[in-house]
DNA sequence: ACTTGACATGGAGCTAACTCCATATGCTCT
DNA sequence: AGAGCATATGGAGTTAGCTCCATGTCAAGT
């Protein structure tokens, strides 16, 4: 598939699937005969865990270190091993405060209630 | 208590906390005749506030939005919830994110050991 | 009085991660 | 063939959110 399908399929810009193929997170992607994009189904497997962990907040820094050691091959799986279970940890961390922030949102929201109640009858009885 | 001390207990820099207040989001922080900071219990509450909401990804325009609106009084309470409710949600995407890509690391992280396993047999029978 | 260290201010600088642009080439449709 | 549209490339520009710096003031210790 080409660019502009890849794109759609992924939610991913042209131009950031261009930036990601320079700087090396997606590995080479083959071209036709007139230097045209045209992914393969692995190239989108690639593309689809990137996404993935891009929205879990992993740095283009990390994902690059990984990627390249898995362009590597086998030798390198070790070493990934690392990276992700780096990864996970942080992840881990994030997901603790997104719910700490959530349980005090609701706190928050619940309690306006409280105050919107009394606020709206002032209004009322001023009416 | 000084710029030093809040930085500490919070883990915020004295820039970013100087940041925040130019960008108004802690309001007025009061000084001591010689125009140095002097933050109030209250000013800490406001400050912690904000940590948490910037860890949550709460991104530094809605914080700005919000605090102003808080700033200007009861007659805003409504409009705060609705900022508060939207991130919420936010929140909660984030976390179906996070949540997705851990599922993912766990998967692969346990999958690695299917290969390091026969990697390490073939190293020793190597030996 | 002098040195030292925390603090203040305005503005410049920095990093990550895109995003946009000018220019060029190629495919497709009529 | 010409129009119109997708794609390619190299490089500049953008945005968010800090972070650093030069310069200056002030309080406390010696």
């Amino acid at each position: 598939m080409k660019i502009a399908e890849v794109s759609k399929r992924y939610g991913i810009s042209p131009d950031t699937l261009r930036y990601y193929e320079r700087i090396g997170i997606l590995g080479e992607i083959p071209r036709n005969k007139s230097g045209i994009r045209e992914y393969t189904e692995a190239n989108g497997k690639t593309i689809e865990f990137v996404k993935c962990m891009r929205d879990a907040g992993m740095s283009i820094e990390s994902l690059t270190e990984y990627m390249t050691l898995f362009f590597q091959g086998d030798g390198t799986i070790a070493a990934r091993k690392v990276i992700l279970e780096k990864q996970r940890d942080e992840i881990m961390q994030r997901i603790q405060n997104l719910q700490e922030a959530l349980d005090r949102l609701n706190f928050k929201i619940d309690h306006y209630e409280d105050n919107i109640v009394p606020a709206e009858k002032a209004m009322r009885s001023a009416l």
